[in-house]
RNA sequence: GCGGAAAUAGCUCAGUUGGUAGAGCAUCAGCUUCCCAAGCUGAGGGUCGCGAGUUCGAGUCUCGUUUUCCGCUCCA
């Protein structure tokens, strides 16, 4: 049930120029989107809720806006090359997937064992005049078990050295390693699994260095930390926040705009003193909360998250989760990064970053809270919690009808205000496009004069539209409209001279930043 | 990545044993209409995902491929 509608608010996506699929004309591109012309606009407005949030709003955070190709030796220090370059390789009838070199470590220890055990055996046997290398060296069965040994270690260790995944899978099958849950050799190739998209930079080919995309923007942050810090006469505690695209090559990557492999972060690095970072990360933690639910879409919908297993920088980690349509899911991450990455990048820059406590008259590295949250993935759940399908009433009493309303928090919503001539001639059409071209430098306006106004609000409501300013004949006579509200269907008539103020309270961002204080 | 299913107009779909591609909605141009879509007239839009093969002839049969969906797997 869920899932279909998670089918319809994709489909809706496209129907409505919000999200298309990447490269359409050509196939596509698989689980690469583009957002359309009001997906762009309404993504925009979350990045703004986003930033003034925290940038505006806090006068210790300040904003940056770092390249998305760094310093190759950066991924080494924040451990992302190490970190993912395991071989992997698949059991096609168990569909299990193992580490190769974890298969081929396990088989070399498997056969120690059996040599262990002759050897165990034979050392009772004779007791204290045993010499094990004499053992070894005259038993054939024990020798060629060693001899075996020897072969696999060096082919591995050439394997591993050159880089060869060819080799490791011809390895396993020339040792005849059987998947431990099928006990079967049908094997796939192996294959290297790391997350960053590599490029050239350089115009000469053989001098071009590969560097990476970013697989995330903290490290954009981290090595700023210094600059800004220094330039911006920040005080402990104080923050750094950014958005901007992230790259990963996940193995898989689906579900429409939640899992792509270029998508768009918002993170926060808030640098504390040691020992101070669970309480801001509580801090932290409380006041995402807050900034979520403020949106409007239904606490329920949210709820945290504690991680099982904390990563190799954490030592804390929470999730806020969103209930979309295909369940609970990760939509922000706020970790206790503790001194990880500056300690990284002090070591492998040999650049001395620490912050001067005034108060404590000493240095230290500072420890990090970062709240990061997808873009797309917030897209994705006020999309999710904003499609309704309601029926409506026919005005006679006689049956019903169905509408499909977007109901968005009307600041974020791509069009604030359609202006609607009731009909296409007296006049009306003259008198909209004044009112529109007074309230379009303040407001993203639509203006139509095609078909019923009954479809003209329809289709506003199919892209969250939330007020439509309606131009009747009365307008003509004493310069008054009628707002008609997207959620209530009402209307309500208002002076012309009026509409700026009116609208401009019900569809700031400052509505929002004002419950955030 | 593995297994299963699907792909025909912008959308939802029809298309007979293989014989010249259709409907509704949507879009556009008019007409009509004084407030909640689907009145009237007309128009545009598809080499049937792509590529091969079989055939006199393929939307239809076969193979490959791409994309999407579902399950498994993966997801600092």
């Amino acid at each position: 049930m869920s899932e279909d509608l998670f089918k319809k608010i994709i489909a809706h996506s496209k129907e409505y120029g919000f999200i298309f699929p990447s490269s359409e004309i050509y196939d596509g591109l698989s689980a690469v989107y583009d957002y359309g012309q009001n997906g762009s606009e309404l993504k925009f407005n979350i990045r703004k809720y986003w930033w003034d949030a925290m940038v505006r709003l806090n006068e210790n955070i300040v904003g940056i806006d770092s390249a998305i190709f760094m310093h190759p030796e950066i991924w080494k220090a924040s451990g992302h090359v190490d970190a993912f370059n395991d071989p992997l390789i698949d059991n096609r009838d168990s569909k299990k997937r193992y580490r190769a070199d974890v298969l081929i470590e396990d088989y070399m220890a498997k056969i120690q064992a059996k040599i262990d055990k002759e050897v165990s055996k034979a050392r009772e046997k004779f007791g204290a005049t045993f010499d094990e290398d004499k053992y070894i060296s005259t038993n054939p069965r024990v020798m060629e078990y060693a001899k075996n040994i020897v072969d696999v270690q060096k082919r591995f260790v050439n394997a591993l050295e050159k880089d060869d995944m060819n080799d490791l899978k011809q390895l396993i099958i020339d040792s005849e390693i059987v998947c431990p849950v099928s006990g079967t050799k049908n094997w796939t190739d192996v294959r290297k699994f790391n997350l960053m998209f590599d490029t050239k930079i350089g115009s000469v080919s053989e001098e071009a260095n590969t560097i990476y995309l970013r697989p995330e923007t903290a490290q954009g942050i981290f090595v700023n930390y210094l600059n800004v810090q220094k330039t911006g006469r920040m005080k402990i505690p104080f923050g750094i926040a950014q958005t901007g695209k992230a790259f990963r090559n996940e193995i898989v990557a689906r579900q429409f705009i939640f899992r792509m492999r270029e998508f768009e972060q918002m993170e926060m690095q808030f640098f504390v003193k040691p020992g101070e970072e669970l309480k801001w990360f509580e801090f932290w933690k409380e006041k995402r909360m807050k900034w979520h639910k403020t949106l409007g879409l239904g606490d329920d919908k949210y709820r945290y998250h504690a991680h099982d297993k904390l990563a190799h920088y954490a030592n804390a980690a929470f999730d806020i989760q969103f209930n979309f349509p295909i369940g609970f899911k990760e939509l922000e991450g706020i970790h206790s990064r503790t001194d990880f990455d500056l300690s990284q990048h002090q070591k492998h820059s040999g650049r001395k970053i620490t912050y001067f406590d005034p108060e404590l008259n000493d240095s230290y590295v500072p420890y990090v809270v970062e709240t990061s949250v997808g873009l797309d993935r917030m897209f994705l759940s006020i999309l999710s919690a904003s499609y309704c399908e309601e029926t409506v009433k026919k005005e006679d009493g006689e049956g019903s009808d169905m509408r499909i309303v977007l109901k968005l928090p009307p600041a974020l919503a791509p069009v604030k205000i359609a202006i609607l001539p009731l009909m296409k001639k007296d006049g009306l059409p003259e008198k909209a496009e004044k009112i529109m071209n007074e309230l379009r430098v303040n407001f993203n306006c639509q203006y139509e004069e095609k078909d019923s106004i009954g479809k003209r609000y329809r289709r506003q409501d199919a892209i969250g539209t939330p007020f439509c300013v309606t131009v009747d004949h009365q307008s003509i006579d004493d310069d008054t409209v009628t707002i008609r509200y997207r959620d209530s269907m009402l209307q309500e008539r208002v002076p012309i001279n009026k509409l700026h103020s009116i609208l401009e309270e019900k569809v700031s961002m400052s509505v929002l930043l004002r419950q955030l204080i």
